[in-house]
RNA sequence: AGAGUAAAUUGAAUAGUCGCUGGUAAAUCUCCGAAAGGAAUUACGAGAGGAAAGUCCGGGCUUCAUAGAGCAAAGAUGCUAGAUAACGUCUAGUGAGGGUAACCUUAAGGAAAGUGCAACAGAAAAUAACCGCCUUUGAGAAAUCAAAGGUAAGGGUGAAAAGGCGAAGUAAGAGCUCACCGCCAUUAUGGUGACAUAAUGGGUCAGUGUAAACCCCAUCUGAAGCAACACCUAAAUAGAAGAUUAAGCCUGCUCGGCGCCUUCUAACUUGCGUGGCUUGAGAUAUAUAGUAAUAUAUAUCCUAGAUAAAUGACUAUUUUAAAAGACAGAACCCGGCUUACAGAUUUACUCUGUUU
RNA sequence: GUGCUUAUAGCUCAGCAGGAUAGAGCAGUCGCCUCCUAAGCGACCGAUGGGGGUUCGAGUCCCUCUAGGCACA
C-alpha cells in the first residue's frame, strides 16, 4: 500500500470519528474526513470492538479489510482520512471475502471516492 | 452381533498468483528522525497447538536481601519403593471402597500429648449419671411406700449408644464362663518396604466419631517477577562547581536571594529505541539396562520470535458420503496438572446373546 | 502478559469457630386505613454462580470450572 498510511493513534481515531461523515454498508460502516495535508496520501484505520470477537477474529476481519482496500487502493480519490468499523448487528460469520467486498464498493459509490476517469 | 474398559495416533494434502512478519546475502548511499535508530529495493530459504488456553504446581533465568548456621512465625505436602533438575507430577506396588467383569476411584501419618465440636431427638454423646431389674429389712389389711445392698440385660432416639450372635449361668444380671466371628499384643515365615499369612496369648476388649476443626510428628520453602533486568537518546528534577549580568521577580534604591548560561554527578518519572529473545533438563531414529516411569550411548537435524501485535485472500486438483464446519491463536523458556474438543483410525481386553 | 480479589431474593447488604424453615431494608403482589392517592399497618412472593469431594450434616472447609472487578507500562 504505496499511498496509503495506517493510522495508531487514538487521537487520529477520535478526530476522525467525530468530524467525517458517515456511510453504511450491509457488515461495515465507514467514517471519511478529507484531510488538511497536501501530500497525495490516505490514511486508513480499522477499528473492531472488544466484544464482538477474540483477538483473533479480530485480527482476520482487519486483514480481509485491509486486502479488499488494497484491491480499490489504485481507482479512490487522494488525501483523506478513512476509518472501517464492522457494524455491530452484523454476524461475525458473515465476513467473508466477498461480501466486504462488495459492501466496500457501495460505500465508496455513495462517499463517490471513485475517481472518474478510471 | 450388541454393550463396555484401557492405551495410543490424527486434528486434510499439493500447485499457482497477490500480500504480511522476521532471518541471511547483495547493492544503493535514497528517505524519515533532535538523536539513539528506523524504513525502502532484489534474491534465497522459514513462519502457531494438542491443548499455544486456565495460571493450579515445580524449575531455569534476572534483580534485591543475606558472613554462615539455627530457632520461631507463615505456608505447602503426608501409605511404600523407585524416577526426575524439581514438583502437589509420573511409574510399579500395598491397604480401603466401587463394578458381573475388563477395570476404576482413593489429601491413605497421629484421636492413649492436649484443646474444641457432636444441632434436633434421646435417660445418657463419653465422667458414666438417671429411670429400671432383683434381694433383704421395716411400715401397711392390701395396692404400695421407705431404707440398705447387688446389678448393667432393658430404656427403640439418633449418623453414631460402650464388641456381635448363641449357649450356659443367676435372686436379678454381667466376657463372669464357653463356641464362632471380630479386636489387641507377641513370635515366626515371605517381601527392599508398605504389608500379607500362620501360630500363641489376652476378657483391664476400659477410653465413639471428627485432624479437607485447632493441633502434634516428619519433610520442604529467602522475596519478587521479562511490564524482571541491562544499555542508549531527549526533556524535566535535585545537588556541586564555574561564569558572572543581556532580560525578569522579591522592593522605590543598595546588599542579598531566586532565576537565567555552561560543565559534572545522582536517583526516579515520562516518551523513543536496542538487548534480554530463542541451541535447549532440545527434537527424531536406533541400540542397551529396567516390569515401568526413565537413564545411557551413537547418528542426524536446527525448527516462529511479533509489540495497534505476522500464518491471510483467491484459483485449480486430489483424497472424502460431504471439503474444512470442533476446541481454539505463541508473547522469556522448559517439566507437569486441570479444563475444552467436530470427525477419523489402530491395538489389547471384558461381559451378554446367537450359531458351529 | 503478571499479580490480586469477589460471587447470597429484582437491587443493596447480614449470615460468628460447620447444626436456620438462610435474615434485614428497598422493590413487587394482596388486604386494612382514606372520598382518592401518598405515608402508615398487616400478610405473601422471592436467593446461596456451576460441578465434585471431606463430614452424620456444607451458605460456611477443600478441589475444579465459569463470570465479573482491581492493580502494574
Amino acid at each position: 500500500m504505496k499511498k496509503t498510511k495506517m493510522m495508531k493513534k487514538n487521537y487520529e481515531f477520535r478526530y476522525v470519528l467525530s468530524k467525517g461523515d458517515y456511510y453504511t454498508g450491509k457488515y461495515i460502516e465507514a467514517f471519511i474526513k478529507k484531510s488538511n495535508n497536501k501530500e497525495k496520501i490516505n490514511f486508513l484505520g480499522i477499528a473492531i470492538g472488544v466484544k464482538l470477537a477474540k483477538a483473533v477474529k479480530r485480527n482476520h476481519i482487519k486483514r480481509i479489510i485491509r486486502e479488499n482496500y488494497q484491491f480499490y487502493e489504485n481507482f479512490i480519490k487522494e488525501g483523506y482520512y478513512i476509518v472501517f468499523l464492522w457494524k455491530k448487528k452484523a454476524n461475525i460469520k458473515d465476513s467473508t471475502f466477498q461480501n466486504i467486498k462488495e459492501d466496500m464498493k457501495t460505500i465508496f459509490d455513495k462517499a463517490k471516492m471513485i475517481e472518474e476517469n478510471i
